[in-house]
DNA sequence: TCAAAAGTGTTATCCTTACACCCATGT
DNA sequence: ACATGGGTGTAAGGATAACACTTTTGA
């Protein structure tokens, strides 16, 4: 009756590194020792036996493949639908399973310590999603992909035409619609239904029909399997609780600037904010503590640290931050 | 290396009923037709080879099993952790399999129509919860829980006793620390943590030590496997996202009154609201359009008629409701 | 002295909260 | 007439968004 299953561990963990949020990827190995030419998120099959828990499957193999230990990690999504590319785990020479499900993590990390694992290194998010970064205004990418979705959009019969053209304007504020930085999924799935991300092509087992150097720029790099889905689904709930958990502090050092803080919070978000607002509603708040101490190496001003009231988080129903737009 | 795993869907199917929030529940069972003491969720395994997603097939056992259609459906949270019991789904006589991974659904209706399936009925989440429900101020039960939280925090171990008071204080809303509807499943995982959920000494293979009437009852009615946890997230999920996203309305008909509609978060979230501001906040979010006829047998004067605007839904980024609380 | 980045003050506007009151129907 | 529930107005206080300005360092 009901098949066995095997399921697969896959981790998206996120750091910020020189001011930009980056993400722990892979370039697995197949049977002749070839790195493949797109990148992975670190994954590994769940072995029932040996880990009484997915959480602590994840943080073994995570540090058995990276070299690296994961501190706040939160389950994702469970993603099982056919139709997509199964990974490719090392499952030794057992007899083959017919399905493989994977269960998402996100986990998130104060350094993007340098690993020295073998294939293993730290990719800006923008390398995946080259247009979900507006903090210097409205990315380039983005009118390379209008031209596109516009075009897949009039390919519609009737009123399906119609409805995508909705669809692309809200997803990607074409047309005046306003940005929404949370719907990076959203986003992902209609480039994917429209036959744009090169994963959809391969999926199909269709060659892709090679788009311009441009507009393959414009829609980043594709991964292995359904990774890049889950990178889209780690993004989107990132953004999200950043709104409504204090979350950012488990990219923080323990002590920061505010500068600094509102400049995690901006590569994540992908947008600019208002530095006085935010600053007040960090206060209102009250997440944030002064130390006393200066940053002096700051090319200016020094800046004062401050650290995270950790105590609050189970102290309170601690909320997050808001995030006060820096209209341009 | 890793062994197979059999995965099982569960669902929370959630509908109002008479003002009151209901989960479809049924009681499995087991080779000798006798129906189990407890109740559970709808759930069965699932056969990767007959369905190509998990919600598909989600669909199709609940229809099959309860027969009932399901609407709004979204993943919940996959649960896979050794110790608690593993679901008794009716999987023939194949090898049984190690280990049960069980995939929680969030299924909302707007009617709790009667299935009239054997073994199938609707049971009112104050079954499971009694101490969830704030609407008419503080719930008796959580007196009872207090006594037992506190002797708990007692039986502690040096530092160990204020952390843990310190815990039951902020989820129980205990010496004037204020109530948040969102936390259910932490509330219900501290109660298993301190042994008082019956499921908690039945997973660890003892016999309860049978507490007083008075305790059981304001514990709530367990239930099998890991179902009250699943429900719990369930709660926590459905009370969190009616902040964010208009979810309430596919819980109403096509047309409702706005008190009907203020019931019905109320239920949901378990506190009373303020009905002006209630009212304006709806209003000002524009989430909703009044249709001009009247639902005469009201009790008092006839109620205005009203639709969810649902192309809101692909036209902008909606947001869900506030609640304005009604203090007492 | 100037650039660069830190940090402060102030205002208009909007949203939230809280109060009290009027309206239309059935019995 | 009155109980019951539906529906409205308005003012105080707090949060947000937007403005421009001062301070402290290194080069």
């Amino acid at each position: 009756m009901a098949d066995p299953v095997v399921i697969g561990l896959s981790a998206v963990i996120v750091a910020i590194r020189e001011g930009e949020a980056v993400v722990l990827t892979v370039r697995p190995r197949d049977g002749d020792g070839r790195a493949s030419e797109l990148a992975g998120l670190p994954f590994g099959p769940f072995d029932p036996d040996a880990h009484r828990t997915f959480e602590l499957a994840l943080r073994a193999f995570v540090t058995q493949q990276t070299r690296f230990d994961l501190g706040y990690v939160e389950q994702l999504y469970t993603f099982g639908d056919r139709g997509r590319d199964a990974p490719v785990a090392n499952m030794g020479p057992g007899a083959a399973p017919s399905r493989v499900i994977s269960v998402g993590y996100l986990a998130l990390t104060p350094q993007a310590v340098d690993t020295h694992a073998p294939d293993t290194e730290w990719s800006s998010w923008s390398r995946f999603f080259p247009y979900e970064d507006w903090r210097g205004g409205r990315p380039r990418a983005l009118a390379v992909l209008e031209v596109a979705l516009r075009r897949w959009a009039e390919m519609g019969r009737g009123a399906e035409a119609a409805s995508r053209l909705a669809r692309a304007r809200l997803a990607f504020a074409l047309d005046g619609a306003p940005w929404n930085e949370e719907r990076v999924l959203e986003r992902y799935e209609l480039l994917y239904e429209a036959g744009l991300a090169p994963e959809a092509a391969r999926d199909r087992g269709e060659a892709c029909g090679a788009p311009s150097e441009e507009l393959s720029a414009a829609l980043g790099e594709p991964m292995i399997s359904d990774h890049r889905r889950i990178l889209a689904t780690a993004l989107s709930r990132l953004r999200g609780k950043l709104k409504y958990r204090p979350v950012v502090f488990e990219l923080m050092p323990e002590a920061f600037t505010l500068s600094a803080l509102q400049r995690t919070v901006e590569a994540i978000a992908g947008v600019a904010l208002h530095k006085q607002n935010f600053r007040r509603a960090l206060e209102r708040a009250g997440l944030v503590e002064g130390l006393g101490r200066l940053e002096t190496d700051t090319g200016g001003r020094p800046a004062e640290l401050f650290r995270f009231r950790r105590e609050l988080l189970s102290a309170r129903p601690a909320s997050g931050l808001s995030l006060p737009l820096l209209r341009d």
